[in-house]
This record gives C-alpha cells, sequence and structure tokens, in this order.
DNA sequence: TGTACATCAGTGAACGCGCGTTCACTGATGTAC
DNA sequence: TGTACATCAGTGAACGCGCGTTCACTGATGTAC
C-alpha cells in the first residue's frame, strides 16, 4: 500500500498519543518502545522512523498530555464551569481509576523532576498555562496573587489525586479526596494575604 | 574473618537504609539491585540472603522510610514545633533539593500507587500514623475532623515539593514553596466546616 | 505502453547492555572426636 | 593437640529476559525515459 498525504504525521500522533497513556498508567521507566508502539498499532522498528529518542518522546508526550488537559479546562471554563466543578472533576473515584487519560502531573510528578532539562522546561510551560486558567477561577484581583494561590490549590489538588491513589482501601481513597475538595474550596474561597 | 553477633541483622539495615536513598533519589524502577549492594557496600550477590525480592525490598524500605519521617516529626514535636515549623521545615529547598534522604511521599507516591497491594498497605498505615501526628497540631478538637484537614494539608505538602522539584528554575521553585507554605497555613488556622 | 529505478512507511531480527535472580565457590570460624 | 567437617556472610560469574536502538529488507506507489 501506498499512503495518503499526511498518514505519516497522522501516525506520529498516534505513537504520541499511546505514549502519552502508557506513560500515565506505567510510568516513564515503566513503559517501554514496545508496548508503546504496540498500543498504536505497529511494531517498534517504526518508532526512529518518527522521533529521535525515547527521551524526545518523554518531552512530547509530557506537552502533549498537559496540552490536552489544558485545552479540556478551558472548554470547561467557556461551558460556565467555576472552580468548584473544575476541583470536583478532578478529585472524584473516576479520575482516581483512571491515570492513563488523566493528569499528568499527578501520574508523573517525581518521574518528570529525574527528566531532562528540555522537559521540565516543558513542564515548567504548561504548568504555567494550567495555574493561569485556574487563576482567573479565583475571586481575587490582583492576579500575582491569584497565581500564587491557585498554585497552592493545584498542588493540592495533585497530592491528593496521588494519596488517594496510593492507599489500597476505596473507601480510604473517597475520604481524602473529599478532604482535599474540601480544602481546595476553602482555599479558593478566603482572600489572599 | 567471622562475624560477631548482630552482623547480619546490620547488614540487612545497611541494605534497607541505601535502598530507601537509591529509591527516593532514582524511582523505584529506576534503582537496581547492583547499585542498591554497591551503595551498600556489598556486591549483587549477597542480596538474596537477606530478601526474598525487590518486590519485598520495596515495601520494606517505604516503610522504613515513613518510619524515619515518623520518628523524626515526632521528635520535632516533642522539641516544641507547632504545624507552622513543621510546614516550613518540609516546604524549602533543603527538602526540595535532596530527594534521597527526604519525604518518601513526594518522591515515589506516583510509583507506590503501582506496586503490590503489600505495598500499599505498608504506605496507608504509615501515611494514617503522620496525618494523625500532623491533626494533633491542628487547634481543631474533634478529631475526625482534624485528621480530614491535616490529610488536606499533607496532600498540600506532598504536591507543591513535587511541583517545585519539577520546574528547572529554582526562583520559580521557590514562588512555588511559599505559595505551598501561605495555603498550608490557612488551612491549618481556620476552623474545618 | 513498458521497463527500470526512486521513494517511503513500516517490518522484524539483531545489537549491546543492564536488569532481577541463581549458584558454585571462598575463607574465616566453630565443633566433633 | 590434631584433623575432618559444618557453618555462614559474602563473592562474582552466569542465567534468561527485556530494554533502547540500528538496520537490511519489504512492498506498494510514483517517476523517468
Amino acid at each position: 500500500m501506498r499512503f495518503e498525504k499526511g498518514h505519516k504525521a497522522a501516525t506520529r500522533r498516534h505513537i504520541l498519543e499511546a505514549a502519552s497513556k502508557c506513560f500515565r498508567s506505567e510510568g516513564v521507566s515503566g513503559a517501554g518502545i514496545s508496548g508503546i508502539m504496540g498500543a498504536a498499532g505497529l511494531t517498534n522498528g517504526a518508532f526512529y522512523a518518527h522521533f529521535d529518542s525515547k527521551d524526545a518522546l518523554v518531552r512530547e508526550a509530557v506537552s502533549s498530555a498537559l496540552a490536552e488537559r489544558q485545552q479540556s479546562l478551558e472548554e470547561n471554563v467557556e461551558m460556565g464551569a467555576g472552580l468548584e466543578e473544575v476541583i470536583r472533576s478532578y478529585l472524584n473515584q473516576a479520575h482516581r481509576a483512571d491515570p492513563s487519560c488523566g493528569c499528568p502531573s499527578a501520574a508523573l510528578l517525581p518521574e518528570i523532576a529525574r527528566q531532562s532539562e528540555p522537559t521540565r522546561t516543558a513542564y515548567e510551560h504548561g504548568l504555567n498555562s494550567f495555574v493561569s486558567t485556574l487563576a482567573a477561577l479565583l475571586p481575587e484581583t490582583d492576579s500575582s496573587r491569584a497565581d500564587r494561590r491557585a498554585t497552592a490549590i493545584f498542588g493540592l489538588m495533585v497530592g491528593t489525586l496521588q494519596l488517594a491513589r496510593a492507599v489500597p482501601s476505596i473507601a480510604r481513597a473517597e475520604q481524602i479526596l473529599e478532604a482535599g475538595v474540601e480544602a481546595a474550596l476553602l482555599l479558593a474561597g478566603e482572600p489572599c494575604d
């Protein structure tokens, strides 16, 4: 078979999507090239026609997962979602149970800290955008204070979801998620400083 | 040479300490048996005289790191530290810069969520103790409410430290840590419900 | 119109390497007779 | 006292395996003449 125009770019996107899911569910060092390529419906040999190395794939997959989440957040906000809806759609059992389509920060943060500098820079940019979008949902008008508060709220969301995922008991996970929602709402409502 | 009484138990503890550091700095799947044994001053072959498998080592190393942190927290509290000192001794540059001796939750949580059930159960027990100790530092008298609030504060601490470790800029990390301290103090001071 | 060659996404076997794990062995000490 | 054997923490080479990466090849299509 011959390939229509844009075929290779589409394949590249499929690999990126598969990688982004595999990394979130198995971890960056837990997911291998063969498994990722298999999930994308290809064999391992085709990988290097699309990416220079696993490291390059990690950088792009992290960026891509962050961008996907950013877009989904913005869509929710445009549909009228406030901070409470955003928090509740993050700290719940569905998100806890499926890391593969969820927040890359919750699934990968400690590993991102061990990645090469370009990957960490890409992460920082994605984080900044996400925090800005959250900050715009806060009552606080001073944008630097709102960013600070949004950063803390996001840190709380990430840490809480990770705690809920680590404990084996679903009931305990539920308590953790509820404690997180309650505290995040409190942080959202209280004035800064 | 022959070995004095208790020698083998001491070696086992050394392996556990080395493993606990290696896991925190390189990740559970990033750290190998050879590297851990080397860090303990032994060769890889000796490992299986002390532990059944890497999985068993992970379980014990996680427990041991949690217990060490728990003990250090309790000592600080006995020396008169309040919640603010605890928060500030967690969310600072020294802790950000050295994961190997720091909080195992901040270094390993997403990986712990992927471990076998016994490891996750061990983690849950360590977490519960830590949260109870934090809860006792809150003004809230109702212990179940205090536990909920302490859980959220701990989630905030863990997520915030991870964010600070992931970004490449130290200045940005500092902003993140400060935002976390501010929010954690707010959560500590506000009444629950 | 037919033939030879170029293109190019993808295949699948192979590379060296390090992993977790096993095992025959070492060498210093203790014990039996 | 001397000799043979047991004990036991640790060594270091080897096992099979999967990793990231490379490469000769396939096979369908396009282009040149």
